[in-house]
DNA sequence: TGTACATCAGTGAACGCGCGTTCACTGATGTAC
DNA sequence: TGTACATCAGTGAACGCGCGTTCACTGATGTAC
């Protein structure tokens, strides 16, 4: 086979990488995709950039500060995931709150290591970013509205607010949380997972309803 | 100060230890809740357990399977709290069953690194001892005995009882996930962690009654 | 428009560290006769 | 009861590894005049 001389694109690497932050995180969020947590080091996350081992350090003050970043992805992901289903349903609480419930297990269940560093401990920390604990409250807000009008349109009986809003949030998330660790028992519920939460939900919502 | 000459008790540590095993599994206990998942080695449990770095390998084929033992001594002490709060109402299974989501949060806030063990990923690998797999599927046993109870004495409405078991379960869970890392929203909610958890579980218990 | 210079964003060598695991070993224990 | 020997449960040295971080550096970029 003969070897084709090819030409010489632009490939060489210019010395200031332009968006490197951003790189850094991108790599990371692939990173733990394919390998998982443990695999999460700032020195392979730099090799997956294509730059030295000390260039994070130009950008993030360390290995928590660029984890902060990546858990922070994930939130603006999931976020994205919520907004998007919800758009399905304009002028519908109810099947708005539904829609998002399943894109909340959607998200868990295509991205269950990045739920393990959303979740797993970095919101406790002292020197967690704020902009991370905005995005990490702004899901919740979201569904207090939609709570909120299901109750003023009569759907939902009128309970405190906050409290229907965090038993629902616990549901769903205890729901993920069991099955991305694979506890799931043995039992009839649906084996799709959309329709394994409306089940799961289901019982909790008739308490809801008015 | 006057030197005041000891009598030597017999400190002098037998050559065999006679229960290492057990030893090595409580040094991790000891260590997971003093320094975290992340000061979890197999040599620190070996210094803790006052024996060489590679004793541990005489009991455990790796450092998984020690984790793997340490997760199932987590959900034995779950278990045993979970079992002692309900043997505070006999023959009444809805207060039974609260008093259990009291101590499964209880532990789980006293708990909060052995928590990220047990629910870290462990039974989802494909070499976790069956014995860990049966002490995590027990809890829900006990659940939908006693929900089961709640329908037969007319407590609840008459509905698919895993589905009814895997909602509490996921809430109660969910709650204790979010309160783990901190993600509780500000709310009027109760400030105790019992509060809080009937709180929680009240909107989804009216779904429940009849 | 050109130049001097400060600032920024990379590099690469080096540090010390603790880890999981292997290996050949040895001291203690249990068992068969 | 005593002894030979197999088995068990420890030891300690050594392995290779990848990590996070520091440091002095250099190439590229932006800015003031």
């Amino acid at each position: 086979m003969p070897k084709t001389k090819t030409v010489s694109l632009p490939s060489v690497r210019p010395y200031h990488h332009g968006d490197l932050r951003n790189a850094l995180v991108q790599a990371g969020v692939g990173l733990l995709a394919e390998a998982g947590v443990h695999a999460l080091s700032l020195r392979e996350v730099a090799r997956r950039a294509g730059v030295s081992a000390t260039a994070p350090y130009r950008h993030f003050e360390s290995k928590d500060s660029l984890l902060a970043a990546i858990a922070e992805e994930g939130f603006i992901t999931l976020i994205q995931m919520e907004n998007k289903a919800m758009a399905q349903f304009p002028g519908d609480p109810l099947l708005q709150i539904r829609a998002k419930s399943t894109a909340y297990i959607n998200f868990c269940l295509s991205h269950p290591e990045h739920m393990r560093i959303m979740f797993g401990g970095i919101l406790a920390k002292p020197d967690t970013p704020e902009s991370l604990r905005q995005k990490a409250g702004e899901a919740f807000s979201t569904l207090k509205g939609l709570i909120s009008a299901c109750q003023q349109n009569g759907h939902f009986r009128k309970r405190d607010i906050d409290q229907q809003a965090l038993t629902w949030w616990a549901t769903g998330h205890g729901l993920a949380m069991i099955m991305l660790n694979n506890c799931l028992p043995q039992s009839d519920a649906p084996k799709d997972c959309d329709g394994l939460m409306q089940w799961v939900v289901e019982p909790m919502l008739e308490g809801f309803m008015v």
